[in-house]
RNA sequence: CCUAUCAGCCGGGUUAUCGUUUCCCGAUUUAUCGGGAGAAGGAAAGUCCGGACAGCAAAGAGCAACACACCGGUUAAUGGCCGGUCCCGUUUAUAGCGGGGAGACAGUGCCACAGAAAAUUACUGCCUUCUCCCUCUCCUUUGGAGAGGGUCGGGAAGUGAGGCUGAAAACGUGAGGUAAGAGCUCACGGGUUUUUGCAGUAAUGCAAUUACCGGGUAAACCUUGUGUGCUGUAAUGCCACGUAUAUCAGCGUUCCGGCUUGCCGGUAAAGGGCGGCUCGCCCGAUCACUGCACUGCAGUAACGUUGAAGGGUAGGCAGCAAGAUCGUAACAGUAAUGUUGCGGCAAGAUAAAUGAUGACCUUAUCUGAAUGUGGUGAGGUGGGGAGGGGAAACCCUCCUUCGCUGAAGCUACGGAGGGUAAACAGAAUCCGGCUUACAGGCUGAUAGAUUUU
RNA sequence: GGCCUCGUAGUACAAUGGAUAGUAUAAGGGCCUCCGAAGCCCCAGAUCCAGGUUCGAUUCCUGGCGAGGCCA
């Protein structure tokens, strides 16, 4: 992967979806599409800390113990924190405020290389729902 | 040096790039940047015990319920820990380790199948005797007496383990004893118990002595002793936002005194609380108005309370990181542990941080080049022996518990390089334990075996 | 994080510490029928795991594993 240095690949508290109600929200009232070994959550808000708010979880059904879980939300927030940067560029010019929420779908750890593909695939899907939003409501 | 057991400790390191979070300092464009410091465990796990802390009234008493149970010590406390003691197991070992320990002479229950019987009784059996029946003998005369017998019948008394089945059967073996038997008595042995002496704080041990030998089960009810009030940091307090100061049904109250005239005190009701029950106690007062009637009833209102059906919020701060604290040394103690001195401050997230990717190293394991070393070893040579040839020197053939040398191959050591793997597991108020999971490594103790000196 | 409840055939449930763990249904085979359904007969299949108490454990005790529920 090339690395453009002058950009500074950040994730802080104020870009995590941390919000009780708005994750509830996105998940009575949500869009959602998916792309194994993810399912996607995502829904346009009116005002937020940022505009892009990302949160990540794995089911304790399929993964037991904590240690498997964490290391599986590590890989993700890594893999989105190293490609969101276009999409949030978007958002910011069209002022727009975007919650997304991946939920790990998958039976066993995976690699780091398909997280990170699979996480550049669903971040171009949102780019593209975002412009056809923008242009259905201007 | 190896093996086994036990105890204690560690449980990856360095670095590059990109990041997360807490605190401090500095800058400004006031939400960003720069710098510095810190950031998971021995089990953070299971939530099995015990506490701190908080609320329930200030947290009471008895019963119930629950837990524990050899003895002593330790601690804030415990069901934990340490030391001792008895029994069982393991073991070469009474070294070590593991398991167990109130009461079955307070009472009740249960012990399937089998067996006579599962707890003190019956049945069967044995023995004595009476009666009955049969036979014989005698006296004698339709009867009586005596002896013997009876797989058969009836009555009375004695006896207690022979009746072998079962997981378990009334101390075991032998002898005496008796009508028959039995710890009934004796000898030897096993076990329980009383009292005394000695050792020990005690459990207990040793010795003597007394009485005795009546199953098991209390992880069946239970008895005795000891302990525990209940709920848990999503406790609890405060701030912000928001709804419904609303709706329905039931019950109760709107009393007294003081004065500073809107507060204080007292006493009640419904009801509630001390989470199960009882006792004992605690909490619980606001402003009246209208009608009939004459100090009571009805209605309205307010307040309290119980229940029902619903509505709203789900954000922040404190609790929350300095404590039964950690490290170290000395002293006391067999030890757990305690006391004192010195030094240190060490995670604080909340859809939940403490990481991701790469390189090198370390450890284990697999494969294994080159050079080298050892072993095996065809053969060569020397020595020795036997036979043959030759006049002799000597030559030829064969053999070898012998010496030296020794190609190729095989094998052992050796290890360049390469591959694979590196466990169990993630703080969530905090401590003390317990239990469970765990690749690999280090240290120590004990025992055994082997080798060398 | 804390507090509770429950684990029995594929599934839904029984079983006082006691004989070969039972019932229904599903699965398999057969009969019946032209074929199927229904019906009848037969057959296989389980106590979550590991220790302990007991002569004997689905049951009692201890520890694990798994499943489900509740909270401000």
């Amino acid at each position: 992967m090339e690395l453009e240095t002058r950009q500074r690949y950040t994730f802080t508290k104020e870009e995590k979806l941390k919000s009780r109600k708005t994750i509830e929200q996105l998940f009575t009232g949500g869009n959602s599409f998916s792309n194994f070994p993810f399912r996607v959550l995502w829904k346009f808000g009116e005002t937020a800390e940022a505009p892009l708010q990302t949160g990540f979880t794995v089911g304790s059904k399929r993964f037991k113990k904590a240690v498997d879980r964490n290391r599986i939300k590590r890989l993700m927030r890594e893999a989105y924190r190293l490609q969101k940067i276009d999409l949030q560029n978007q958002l910011k010019q069209q002022q727009k405020y975007l919650a997304v929420f991946f939920i790990y779908v998958g039976n066993e750890i995976p690699e780091y290389r398909l997280i990170f593909d699979k996480t550049g695939k669903v971040l171009k899907r949102l780019i593209k729902i975002s412009n056809e939003n923008s242009l259905a409501n201007p």
